[in-house]
DNA sequence: CATTAGAATGAGAATCAGTCTCAAACCAAC
DNA sequence: GTTGGTTTGAGACTGATTCTCATTCTAATG
């Protein structure tokens, strides 16, 4: 599916996927999914914390990006600390990797260009696998530190 | 640096790491590090408990991979679950990659060839990365089910 | 071989991210 | 505007990880 591009399509093909599954579209979730389309990079229930202002309790923001991803509409990853960063989905922000700062924990996307991605792509694909896994996808991962942290 | 292959070298070049930074290479460190080397990827804490049977308590185990970590001799990673997940470093083990299981977490090794680390090597070194921020290494990981959950 | 200072350990308390519970508020449809 | 299922908020709870501190070890020294 291709790469939804303005918030307005982006909230309608959101709130049908939701509704197929019996699940509404409410306020405090648009408000989630609003936030993580702002961001640059994957995002920690801290800082969705801030950014709302208290207007989302924490058991809530937890709750909601569980139901989200569920949905397929959000995806989870672990950054350093163990501390879970939340962002969208690919097939609504397109497909992307990461930069990660060891220093403070920031990820921030890296999207390839269609070559690199191809050969990434073929890297993946013909890497030989543990006995019996089934490879799903991929994710390139680029460590180091951020503007902040290299001083 | 090479990779290190047998235990004793292994266990004498770290012992000198350790030694030049004032740091002991006790029985419980001895063990970790061989439990480590053993391993077929970054194992958990609670995995590390259950095969030195009680023999180093959590509360140690913490605190050795920690240490060891900041000695550059284990490197840590933060799998599904947000559960930490430990290994020995890169110039003890030789470069790899990862494969995750997103149904339980297990992480095993997984070596490119020569080529795909090359090819691998270029992209990550061609991307284009945000403003500021320094790149160190680079990890490609690939997700998917591993023999037990895919059934 | 005894001394000693710094390093390491064990046990449990403390912290903190993340999950669960349950009563109250909401929503969509009838 | 009633109803049944869904969502929410607050706070209790869990489990992983970290911290504390008194005790034990180690390695170097005399």
């Amino acid at each position: 599916m291709a790469h939804v591009d303005h918030r307005r399509d982006r909230d309608r093909t959101i709130r049908e996927r939701l509704t197929e599954r019996g699940i509404r579209f409410t306020a405090g979730r648009r408000a989630v999914i609003q936030e993580l389309g702002r961001a640059a990079g994957p995002v920690t229930v801290a800082h969705l914390g801030e950014v709302l202002a208290g207007r989302v309790p924490v058991s809530s923001l937890y709750r909601t990006l569980t139901v989200l991803d569920g949905a397929g509409v959000v995806e989870t990853h672990h950054g350093p600390g163990g501390v879970a960063r939340f962002e969208l989905a690919e097939w609504l922000s397109g497909h992307h990797h990461h930069v990660t700062c060891v220093e403070c924990g920031l990820m921030e996307d890296v999207a390839l260009t269609d070559d690199q991605e191809r050969a990434l792509e073929r890297i993946a694909g013909t890497s030989r696998l543990p006995e019996g896994f089934v490879a799903g996808g991929h994710t390139l991962d680029i460590q180091g530190r951020c503007g902040r942290c290299a001083r």
